[in-house]
DNA sequence: ACGTCATCCGAGAGCGCTCTCCCGCCCGGG
DNA sequence: CCCGGGCGGGAGAGCGCTCTCGGATGACGT
């Protein structure tokens, strides 16, 4: 039943106006150099006939696919745990679109998938990759490199400081975590946790890292490992609780973490923000918006990142990555500032 | 930099096993016909020069791209409120991935972009497609059957009964909203309400209708509408507490609906499940077990339903949709079943 | 030993497009 | 009025692959 019709080939297109193929070619591209009646013409058929160019055709010989592959490499957990990655996808998206590229989806989970992931990208399919959500010591980066495909981090990945032409975008983690604790002292709080995220991800281990800028001097009983979960916030903050029963303020890796706090919080009869004040990081909604109380956060611009990834790529794609004819500097990384959100929870 | 070293071409690889490019062709799709001393020298040809076929020659020939659209309609709000739409995925990716099908994926927003996804399917660039979450009226589904593409749809697409050939998989939204009435009847409820999903999806209308099976009788006050949302949770809930005071069971379109709901109930002193019984739909996580109380829910297997409509696909697109020899029938629908699963609030 | 047939492999056409020539036309200058 | 230059348009090669044919090779029957 769907015996598709052969569809109409720039041959066909070219008879029915009368002229050649390259013409209509020409026409097809947008390239100058031909003359307005005849281009009208070659315009009237293509939609008289329908044409759609073979993107096959076309790729064969320009060794372009205008398609670049979105890797997320993510097990399980995360992904679905909080909409980050669907709102980053979302800015791809639009951006890729917008310049008429595909957006060539790979969910990968384990060891196997790195493989094929290789093989995909070295296949050449794509002209560019965007990947997230590297976890420290993740093969995939060095896959990538050996692929040689031009290439996007989204959240800086674990490399030596600046490895050589390694383009990523992030949001200032480390400067949103500062901004949070500073309010917590501006609250007058002294006895300030803070549960961290998964500490295998750059993210988690920049959050750290601001934290302990402001208080240097912190009593290390109060930072405790967690993993970017609900799950891990409620365990860190019993296991707070039980330490340090006398804290004031608990600064959260993310929003999820610190809903699992604030249950815990309210299990231990403590109130929130009274007793402890309680901060969380990504003003991921519907999370942020609707704990008891209201959570303040910081807020970073995901789907924005989507899309200056996307950006970034395709400009490279465009002039290749040479240095900048300006500034004689490779491409470089982004990062995005934050933002500091007040609600009701500190 | 990225200046990308000619990759080795059949051509190549045939002249270094001393062989010709159809033989090599032969190997490397894996069609009989070679004998054995001879295949051997061929992949080992193969794999001295890291050979990897081009997609594109191979789609230029044989029509067949090996890839899948995966279109999600959805104006922004539903889509990252909850994990729904990544976890179908995942599905559809592991799926798609087994059989060497790149998953190109396509967000829209609005009437442009439809128009867009259109042009794209036409354009022959991939062999099927997956469609989500159509709203009823949606002019997708009229634009794909003209593209002529085999499709499969994610949720019961608005149409007039069996249209001829639409093949679909859904959840018994049904079936699993009369579960959910029916435990509440069995806990001794009886003035149970409704918060309804929205009304231009068939999801939402199906749960409607199941809870009107169970409750054909009901007071029309004990159904509001909402759509999907937490914070049409909340106002449903805050509406249905002025209209009946003396409620005593809720049964809510979703988990998400459910949470908001909860919430008002918190915040008028009413105890769940004591006094009003909730029960949502979907078991979503990590909403359903991180509510106040843990939400009682009917389970659907979401990552299941993803790699069902993309087995389905592939399916047909191996042996094109005509009447099953066996039973004369074309391929059909899945409606695949859910569970009640119980936990603290009903 | 010769014919017959199946089997394995190679030659070559062609998928639909882009892009490099190159030819022919028109215009302006001498 | 003729010639040179420039530009619009066409012819044709070729991108890397698949697939149909037909030729060669060897097994087998007589």
């Amino acid at each position: 039943m769907t015996e598709t019709v052969p569809r109409p080939t720039l041959e066909a297109v070219a008879a029915r106006a009368g002229v050649s193929r390259a013409t209509v070619s020409r026409v097809v591209n947008g390239s100058d150099g031909v003359r307005e009646p005849l281009a009208e013409r070659v315009r009237r058929a293509v939609d008289e006939l329908g044409y759609v160019p073979n993107q096959a055709a076309r790729s064969l010989v320009t060794k372009q696919h205008d398609a670049i592959a979105v890797i997320v490499a993510e097990p399980e957990t995360r992904v679905f745990a909080d909409p980050f990655f669907a709102r980053q996808l979302r800015g791809i998206s639009k951006e890729l679109t917008a310049h008429d590229n595909q957006l060539v989806l790979l969910l990968t989970e384990d060891r196997d998938d790195h493989a094929r992931v290789g093989r995909y990208l070295a296949g050449g399919h794509v002209d560019g990759a965007l990947v997230f959500s590297l976890h420290i010591d993740d093969p995939l980066p060095e896959l990538i490199r050996r692929a040689g495909l031009p290439t996007v981090f989204g959240g800086r990945p674990d490399s030596d400081g600046g490895r050589d032409g390694v383009v990523y975008v992030d949001s200032d983690n480390r400067g949103g975590a500062r901004d949070a604790v500073r309010h917590l002292l501006g609250l007058g709080r002294r006895r300030i946790a803070h549960i961290t995220g998964a500490l295998d991800q750059t993210s988690g281990v920049d959050r750290l890292d601001g934290f302990r800028d402001v208080r240097a001097d912190t009593d290390p009983g109060l930072v405790v490992e967690g993993d970017f979960t609900a799950a891990s916030g409620e365990r860190a903050m019993r296991e707070l609780l039980g330490r340090r029963p006398d804290l004031d303020a608990v600064f959260a890796a993310n929003d999820l973490t610190a809903a699992g706090a604030l249950r815990v919080l309210r299990e231990h009869g403590r109130r929130v923000p009274d007793d402890v004040a309680v901060v969380g990081f990504d003003d991921m909604q519907p999370i942020a918006e609707q704990t008891e109380p209201p959570l303040t956060t910081v807020r970073q611009d995901i789907e924005g990142m989507g899309r200056l990834m996307a950006r970034l790529l395709l400009r490279d794609l465009d002039r290749p990555a040479t240095a900048d004819e300006d500034t004689g500097v490779m491409p470089s990384s982004v990062v995005l500032p934050t933002t500091l959100v007040r609600r009701a929870s500190a």
